[in-house]
DNA sequence: CAATTTATTTTACATTTGTAGAAGATAAGG
DNA sequence: CCTTATCTTCTACAAATGTAAAATAAATTG
């Protein structure tokens, strides 16, 4: 799988959020406050993405509505991986104490996901433990 | 901060994984290996690091000695929070779960980091609840 | 100390990225 | 249908990135 530039990504970030084929409005729609770029801008990343598999255009009239080629989980997962493999040595705890530490996540976020974990781990088989 | 490329990031790392001020050939030994650059292409990101203010070049005779001007974690929690922002829409939960369904994790480190998360909320006061 | 090895600094250059104006194509209003 | 507003595609260009050879400086060795 081709990689991502940031700004690529976050395109393909709001895509994703359409959750359907969307057209270049839609996604503007999605995008952060801090990307507002030209329309030739947004454009111009939308065929980057097309040229690294990304999307594919579909022509309705002389408006093009995108599609995404490569799904979320699919493409997040890879990166997510490498990010932590990089910064983390692949041990996730670290990455979650990083972001307690320096206060990027509330104390009400990590209940949610201690609690949320304690439910994975507990329903999920063990076969494939390590 | 100022932000890095993926080069400098993994310099970075390396740097930090030495626990002390290191020379260009310490932080090369603890590379990955798919980083096997020549020397003045490792000198060179190091340079930049310089520039960007995350290293402090030491001459020791004819040798540089490298301190990191940026701590590990201070670093890392703004990249890992940025990158959950823009995947996850701040939501760690997707993170881990993007992680866990495309058999990135194992099951036995989900289960370590349950159990890590749970004592730290456990043990973690309320009061900044969200 | 002359020759050789080891380091670093400079310089270079192709590629990718961020950003958008100009040019071209299509639709819509009057 | 002509004009105007939309959209997209082309073209451009500066800055950042990946990569390393060439030039330079310092240390080591015979």
């Amino acid at each position: 799988m081709n990689s991502l530039s940031h700004s690529e990504e976050q395109v393909m970030a709001a895509l994703w959020a359409c959750g359907k084929p969307a057209s270049r409005r839609q996604i503007a729609e999605r995008l952060p406050d801090e990307c507002r770029w030209a329309d030739s801008t947004l454009l111009n990343f939308l065929l980057r993405l097309e040229r690294k598999g990304f999307v594919r255009p579909d022509k309705q009239g002389n408006k093009n509505i995108y599609t995404p080629l490569v799904r979320r989980t699919t493409y997040c997962g890879a990166v997510t991986a490498e990010h932590l493999q990089t910064l983390y040595g692949g041990d996730l705890r670290q990455l979650v104490a990083a972001l307690a530490d320096t206060g990027r996540v509330s104390y009400a976020q990590m209940e949610r996901l201690a609690r949320w974990l304690d439910n994975r781990v507990a329903e999920s088989p063990e076969y494939d433990y390590d």
